[in-house]
RNA sequence: GCCGGUGUGAUGGAAUUGGUAGACAUACCGGACUUAAAAUCCGGAGAGGGAAACCUCGUGCCAGUUCGAGUCUGGCCACCGGCACCA
């Protein structure tokens, strides 16, 4: 036999048989509970990194723990394979995006089936595939016509040098980053899908599944559902009026001035006869589209000149243009309460615009000095507010909001932070926009003439999609008329093909429908993993998608994911490992000097999955060492001819010695069960079955029975180490005289009769400081236990001239003495 | 800026429900084996004090609740993720 451990000859001669023997091959079995666990799948960059490695482990050992635990499992796997890198790529090495896609999925296909995943390869799929884009292309359509996808003015970065649209990433202080321009901002026709109509769902649904709960918190700020008024002001000396909303109505009579967007219409009115405005609102259009740039950009604003009435004082009130107004959010205009929000604060403060205070806090709180900053806490009460006066938050709220409804100038309404989803873009390696432009407008593109297929035989030069030049691909014509037309040359946002690609899986045969029944025995997926990077825009499209799915019967749940765990990032120099960042180290080079399961144990061992993990090659080392004291304690073993299996082991006849390493495997069983089922916390899995292992190398093994103990230690270990490294685990299986394949092989269960200890070690303080340590009966009653306590002499010297005033036990763990000194 | 997280020995982490802080590893130090090295095996180790027994301090910082706080509460600091065209 041989006696070294040997991974690069193991791990490729079982993985064979896997194949050969379709071990994961999956299908709808009715007779099981099924299991559905799916990682997010990658974006096939180039080669595998450590996030991926880390991601796929993790799915990887709880998909075969729930194999083992008689569940019909399905783990699938595929390609997020539209999107910018392989169009960068295809600059620098003048091949098609496709070219460079193709291969790189063949990579890494290989390092996957390298690192062992059991995936059902047969449900490959490739976004980029017409057979998987034709589906999403039709759905478009179905959205379209259900009137869920609008065309709205969008800004985008504009590169005048290359003449191209820029993705956020591309703009480097406020540059392009291949030309270095100063990136322009145009506005251009764009598609947009209504997620807003199902914003209240999107929130309430959250409350039904088994998330994190800071996944569920993002995503509720992210939507933001507020109750708040809307009302409009009389605009002096027009017949018009000015619609604001404001979730603070309370603060109604601190208002000193009302702010619009520099793209709202009073703002674009203004201009037309004022030069310092029109400048103005030109510098606004230029700031960056990123949300976090606005918000850290300095508060600016210019004066209208035009005034608005108080619906309750009467007083004037100046219109400004500010440009951290947004347009995109209620009617893009706000009452401005500068003695009650920040903002409007600082502004006023910029400005030397008036701030009044409203609100009084109920307790003198020290904070509270309007000179200095704005109160904005919702606990005091109204002042200087006339006959709103003396009124709580919830009061004031309802007396201003029933005010404003008898002047008939407003309501309350809901409103949303979450804005609908732009997703068209102008780049070429996308899923093509199914829509043509004819002489009587935009149409969508027919059932029966999908799919619009992306050629793929292109040039890329970084400049304009290389559709736009395509006659092949943009001209066509009209079914209905038969006229010349035009396709559309946007794309869609590749977080279209992720947002409906766990849900192909489950119904991965299917050709003439996007999905079909077997959608509705895999669904909703049980287990989600991935990177907490995408707790807002995946997930929260990838629910949407999933309610729209619904709500046009091709599934029948409600959400998609049942229970999401979110790992935590592989990081690099302390941030985050990304291609983007170009700071990866590569698994391969792991798995060639030390073979998969060293890199799948040590990944699980590193850190517990919801932490993030700063990556070092310290420790790889250590995970290949204990492999090899595994390997070495299985082969001496079975060398020794004394591999005893019994199924009747008799507790009682067990030594001193083998009764404690018996009580240990069990233990060991239940806390390896309950930290890879339910925590999925491997790492302390892991540290168990190490010690269990350092115990069973030193346990000395005599008699009969000791070595049916130190058999059924030995067995057991492998067993509870195979969903994590199921290599050696199947080798040493084998050599342990079992046949066929570990996978098929039940988890053990606990022998609780075995857990049973006759005595305990409880801790004794004294004064919440220990001071001791007893052994006791594990029966003993509390007064024999109190005596030991206070006797055992670490704890007796504290006691000396003190008077015991209290007396805390938990039972079987811990006695504190309090204790003071006599007078 | 806003939203969400994280912070424990030299390092990764453990402590699952408020009850022994530092399991299990890594790095390090010492020993065995070896001509030697590697590999392997055995042992040590939070910090400070002490000859020792043992004592004191210690989970980012400052307060608080409690018999008892790494864990709960309030306030701060640092770092990480997301912020709608990176995926």
């Amino acid at each position: 036999m041989e006696r070294d451990y040997q991974p690069q000859i193991i791990e490729p001669e079982i993985q064979k048989s896997w194949e050969s023997e379709k071990t994961f091959k999956t299908t709808e079995d009715h007779n099981k509970p099924k299991f559905y666990c799916l990682c997010m799948f990658p974006y096939p960059s180039g080669k595998l990194h450590m996030g991926h490695v880390r991601n796929y482990t993790i799915g990887d050992v709880i998909s075969r723990f729930m194999t083992m635990k008689g569940y019909n499992v399905l783990q699938p796997m595929g390609w997020d394979a539209f999107g910018m890198p392989a169009e960068n790529a295809a600059i620098k090495n003048q091949l098609p995006p496709a070219t460079w896609t193709y291969e790189n999925i063949d990579h890494m296909r290989r390092q996957l089936k390298r690192l062992g995943f059991g995936y059902d390869w047969d449900r490959e799929l490739a976004t980029c595939t017409p057979d998987y884009y034709r589906w999403e292309q039709w759905l478009f359509t179905r959205m379209v016509d259900k009137g869920l996808a609008y065309r709205k003015k969008a800004r985008v970065n504009w590169d005048p040098v290359d003449r191209t649209v820029l993705a956020n990433e591309q703009v480097v202080d406020g540059r392009g980053w291949r030309s270095g321009a100063l990136v322009e901002k145009r506005e251009i026709d764009q598609w947009f899908i209504r997620i807003t109509d199902y914003a209240d769902e999107l929130l309430d649904d959250l409350n039904s599944v088994d998330w994190p709960e800071q996944v569920k918190t993002m995503q509720r700020n992210w939507i933001g559902r507020s109750q708040g008024v809307e009302f409009s002001f009389e605009r002096q000396g027009t017949q018009e009026r000015l619609e604001v909303y404001t979730t603070r109505p309370d603060t109604i009579m601190g208002i000193t001035y009302v702010a619009v967007a520099a793209q709202h219409p009073i703002a674009t009115k203004a201009a037309e006869t004022n030069p310092d405005i029109a400048a103005f609102i030109r510098d606004c259009a230029q700031m960056s589209v990123i949300e976090a740039d606005l918000a850290k950009a300095p508060k600016k604003g210019i004066a209208t000149g035009e005034y608005v009435i108080h619906p309750f004082s009467g007083e004037e009130i100046p219109i400004w243009i500010a440009n951290f107004v947004l347009m995109d959010y209620g009617s893009g205009a706000v009452m401005a309460v500068p003695g009650h929000d920040q903002r409007d604060w600082e502004f006023a403060t910029q400005y030397g615009l008036p701030i009044k205070p409203v609100i009084k806090s109920y307790d003198d709180d020290p904070d509270y000095d309007i000179s200095k900053q704005a109160w904005c806490e919702k606990t005091g009460v109204t002042i200087n507010s006339g006959q709103f006066d003396n009124l709580t938050f919830e009061q004031a709220f309802e007396a201003v909001a029933n005010a404003i409804e008898d002047q008939r100038i407003g309501r309350v309404t809901t409103n949303y932070r979450l804005r609908d989803w732009g997703v068209g873009r102008q780049r070429y390696w996308g899923c093509p926009i199914p829509i043509i432009h004819t002489d009587e407008g935009l149409k969508i593109v027919r059932d029966e003439d999908l799919p619009v297929t992306l050629p793929e035989d292109v040039v890329v030069d970084g400049s304009e999609s290389p559709l736009i030049g395509r006659s092949d691909f943009v001209d066509t014509v009209d079914p209905e008329t038969g006229r010349q037309a035009k396709r559309e040359t946007d794309t869609f946002d590749t977080f279209m093909e992720s947002s409906w690609y766990y849900a192909r899986f489950a119904s991965a045969f299917s050709n003439d429908a996007m999905l079909d029944q077997n959608a509705n025995y895999w669904l909703p997926v049980d287990l989600y993993i991935g990177g907490i990077e995408h707790a807002i825009l995946h997930l929260l499209y990838a629910r949407f998608f999933h309610k729209v799915l619904r709500d046009l019967d091709l599934v029948v749940t409600n959400e998609p994911f049942k229970k999401l765990l979110t790992q935590g990032m592989v990081l690099k120099d302390g941030s985050k490992m990304s291609k983007s960042k170009g700071n990866t180290v590569d698994p391969q080079e792991l798995i060639d000097r030390y073979g998969a399961d060293t890199v799948r144990l040590f990944m699980m061992f590193a850190a517990p999955p919801e932490l993030s993990l700063e990556w070092s090659d310290d420790g790889v080392a250590g995970a290949h060492r204990f492999l090899k004291r595994l390997h070495t304690l299985v082969t001496e073993h079975v060398g020794q001819g004394n591999h005893l299996t019994s199924d009747t082991l008799e507790l009682d006849a067990l030594s001193d010695s083998a009764r404690d390493l018996y009580r240990k495997l069990h233990e060991t069983v239940a806390k390896v069960s309950d930290d890879i089922g339910r925590r999925y916390h491997f790492n302390t899995a892991i540290a168990a079955v190490m010690e269990l292992t350092n115990s069973a190398i030193k346990f000395n093994a005599t008699t009969e029975s000791d070595w049916q103990v130190l058999s059924e230690v030995i067995e057991t270990l492998v067993i509870l180490l195979s969903p994590i490294t199921p290599h050696i685990a199947q080798h040493l299986w084998s050599q342990l005289g079992n046949d066929g394949s570990l996978i098929d092989t039940h988890w053990p269960t606990v022998r609780e009769d075995a857990l049973i200890r006759d005595t305990v070690t409880l801790i004794v303080q004294v004064n919440g400081k220990l001071r001791g340590r007893i052994q006791v009966a594990t029966d003993a009653d509390d007064e024999t236990v109190m005596r030991m306590a206070r006797e055992e002499p670490s704890v007796a010297k504290f006691l000396g001239g003190m008077i015991e005033k209290k007396a805390i036990v938990i039972p079987q763990k811990i006695i504190n003495l309090v204790v003071a000194p006599k007078r």
